[in-house]
DNA sequence: GTAACTGCAAATTCTTTGCATCAAC
DNA sequence: GTTGATGCAAAGAATTTGCAGTTAC
């Protein structure tokens, strides 16, 4: 059972909690992230076989928009989407096996902190992206 | 004029040094970065009329291979290149007036310094990505 | 009831591939 | 001469859009 109190944030004017989203949002708030368009697709017909991919992609566009979800842009493929919580959390992403290390670090305050060219700029959004080997992959 | 000792890494064994190769890397080079594979495409015509997008595309698969250009992932949209000189340089995109903002800041010194999960491993590329907005765009 | 949302199919955009020809080594 | 690179056209993925019908508010 996901608690849907984020999903509160849709309900405001011009927007409406439709099936789709909720279930949408659902797929993407019990994963663990790194889901891309089509995979959110796939679970979704599980549940409700009628639902289209332009629905979700329509979806994701307003997730983000709304701050809902955070989309990735990890190796050179499509785009990946979770859901927002913690934020300043970052991906590895190992040349040699392909998997994806997520950790956390504080760029932001980092960056406000050291980065005079960006002084005095209202930052919405940050994401670190690595590539390399991991330490199974060096040998 | 562009130096292209860099250019002299291209010429290895299983790999030549074309026309199109050399033009293409200059068109990166003399650019202040942030190009995408179209405009590549476009500036590289008025040279060489015949030149194909595929050979563009091709080529930047091949230079990416070969660490002479980083590729970015700005914004939601298609990719963008630009000469590796100086590393651990970043991005900041405005969402107000789309400019986009090169800052410096050494992640990768302070994420093997900071971050646990990624001891032992071999970074080899490192992206930061903001969006935003600037000074101007606040008010 | 109205405006927002949906599904479907078609269109776009970005990128990759197959193949015959060309050119760097 | 051999093999890698190119141009072209066609295929392929990812994403967006137009429109008529549906549904949340």
């Amino acid at each position: 059972m996901v608690t849907s109190y984020a999903l509160e944030k849709i309900k405001r004017p011009g927007t409406r909690l439709t099936g789709q989203r909720r279930l949408i949002f659902e797929i993407i708030s019990r994963s663990d992230g790194h889901l891309d368009a089509d995979d959110i697709y796939g679970q979704a017909r599980k549940e409700k076989p009628r639902i289209s991919l332009s629905t979700v992609y329509r979806t994701l566009v307003k997730f983000k928009e709304m701050g809902l979800i955070a989309e990735y842009h990890l190796g050179q493929e499509h785009h990946h989407y979770e859901a927002r919580h913690a934020s300043d959390h970052h991906h590895f992403v190992c040349q040699g096996c392909g998997r994806v290390i997520e950790f956390n670090f504080p760029v932001v305050k980092q960056i406000k902190h050291d980065v005079p060219e960006l002084r005095g700029f209202e930052i919405v959004s940050s994401e670190v992206n690595m590539t390399g080997l991991c330490r199974s992959c060096r040998k």
